[in-house]
DNA sequence: TTGAAAGCGCTAACAC
DNA sequence: GTGTTAGCGCTTTCAA
């Protein structure tokens, strides 16, 4: 049994009042009595219980997060900055990762409720309205970090999903590109998957190019999607001649697909990717991407987190930051 | 401020052991009080807090989990499975990502123990003494990883590297190969990578096969010193026509430096990893490797630090986990 | 079957 | 400056 307050004062002969005292480094205490306590504390390896504390604090400085694959990278990106902020202010980070099970994710929703955690990061947007009507019920600080809602309630940090395919996909129209493929997220994703979508589209329209139905396909973010849907557009007509994948998993399964059908990127088809993550430097052509700020968007998620945690102030609406298109070698002019 | 115990009995007309009763699922409790006291907690959307009953049953069903670097997709991998484990067993995961910053794997220990985890697990070998008496002294049952420290007091569930580092290069050596390069880890830490390495140079000598000192290099294990360091073995005087990397960041690493400069894995040189990572198969050529049952290892790593938490029983020394070679795209009988 | 009350380890009035 | 004591929200004897 570990030891406690009690046995500390003991040691120190000293009340537990004094004890806490030190342990919580008010002053009105003398030197030497504060000496005597250290010294007990030390002798007897004590740790304040946080269990204790928190129940008569009501302050748990507990976050809960909810991530969907952190097996990849750009999650995982997130997280670790996410965990650096946390760290920084003092607060632990409670994890769970649900991968595709919402029942999971309704099941640690109740554990962060009762663990009385302080807030909570989601990176998730497949909410039901079980889920939607638990967490308004909860009454902790939500947020939602690289992914928005459909419920306008909740609050993200997030890119401009719309226009950063819409920047994207001009500057494959800007290379030369006309058969420009599209591999989508999943448009049940309500937001990013649409807005990507409509992005791509727009980009197309505005500047007089013809939508090709056949070149736009969905996958589920993931590397092996990415794959299979390449494969079913070089099964068309007509292949494109750049294709945007709307997650750098995607556009690398599909850089790979085009290799073992002995096609080159960006030689035969030019990839774009979306993200950001370690991937783009890895791979061999390395990866032309629309980035999201991944590491400052961890930050500014816990930033704004904890700010409403602290003092209330509940964000006014979702908080944009920058996209950027990074250039590598997997794009390129189209030849003419 | 939440809903307590007190409230759900005052709404239930009960007193607060009984609704305990019905929380704990005891029977002793009439029908119809149970069936109020449900309706109240529905009413109040009352959780029990996990904070107060901690306190009083002395269990907190967390357990802490030190992270080297949560975005090596190795680690994630782990980790995905650990949390998956502790999730069926009804635990919680406190994750911290030291990124080789020492002080705050000191400082997360100190919050493991006010936190009162169960158990923790540790999948980082760089504790220095302070760390290594620290945990001794704190009492909580250390579980290592995938990594082995050198204090034989710690249990660790790894593989055995020496073997699979030694059958790896044999592997290589069977196909052909004489001047095989060696890419190792960081040589301070204690086991892994010492291991790793006597297993290279013990089958190239069993073998009869000489040792070129030139041909040996250490990395930290991470992509950018496979890619730093293959660069270096391709300026020596005959670079090795294979090179057995010992993380399959470093192989990867190590096949763009090739790719680089203009030569191929595998018809210029062989490229073997090490782990079994999702890279492996992400890479063109895909990636050979000398896999550790990644997922596996999160399980048992769980499994048996939860039956030392539940039951008492300390492992009696290291569990070892299969290694594997999964043949891949990387490496080919050199030519002769 | 049910309830009253003690106590888990700590903090924070309040009194001295 | 220091100590006494009443809770924090729950479980668990013990008694009824």
């Amino acid at each position: 049994m570990q030891p406690k307050i009690k046995d500390v004062a003991r040691l120190a002969g000293v009340s537990v009042t004094t004890v806490s005292r030190v342990l919580n480094g008010e002053k009105y205490v003398k030197d030497d009595l504060k000496h005597k306590v250290n010294l007990a504390i030390e002798e007897l390896g004590y740790a304040p219980s946080h269990i204790a504390r928190s129940l008569v604090r009501n302050k748990t400085n507990l976050i809960g997060v909810i991530v969907p694959d952190i097996t990849s990278s750009f999650y995982a990106t997130i997280l670790s900055s996410i965990e650096e902020a946390a760290s920084a202010n003092d607060y632990n980070l409670l994890v769970c990762n649900i991968s595709e099970d919402i029942d999971k994710e309704f099941k640690y929703l109740h554990v962060f409720q009762e663990m009385r955690v302080e807030g909570i990061i989601i990176m998730h947007e497949k909410i039901n309205v079980e889920i939607r009507g638990f967490i308004h019920k909860m009454k902790i600080p939500v947020i939602f970090s690289s992914v928005k809602p459909m419920d306008q309630q909740f609050v993200s940090v997030i890119v401009d999903d719309y226009q950063a395919a819409y920047d994207a996909t001009v500057y494959l129209i800007e290379l030369g590109h006309e058969a420009i493929g599209f591999i989508g997220g999943d448009m049940r994703d309500i937001t990013s998957g649409q807005n990507r979508y409509s992005g791509y589209r727009n980009a197309l329209t505005d500047r007089g190019i013809r939508i090709v139905h056949e070149h736009i396909r969905f996958g589920d973010y993931k590397v092996q999607s990415g794959y299979e849907q390449m494969k079913e557009l070089l099964r068309t007509n007509q292949p494109p001649t750049a294709v945007f994948a709307v997650s750098d998993d995607m556009a690398v399964g599909a850089m790979n697909c085009i290799r073992d059908n002995k096609l080159s990127v960006p030689e035969d088809i030019s990839i774009m990717g979306f993200d950001g993550s370690q991937l783009t430097e890895l791979t061999r052509p390395t990866l032309t991407s629309m980035e999201q700020p991944i590491h400052e968007m961890g930050k500014v998620t816990m930033r704004t987190l904890l700010n409403q945690v602290e003092s209330g102030e509940v964000p006014t609406g979702d908080i944009i930051l920058e996209h950027r298109l990074v250039a590598r070698e997997s794009c390129r002019a189209r030849d003419l």
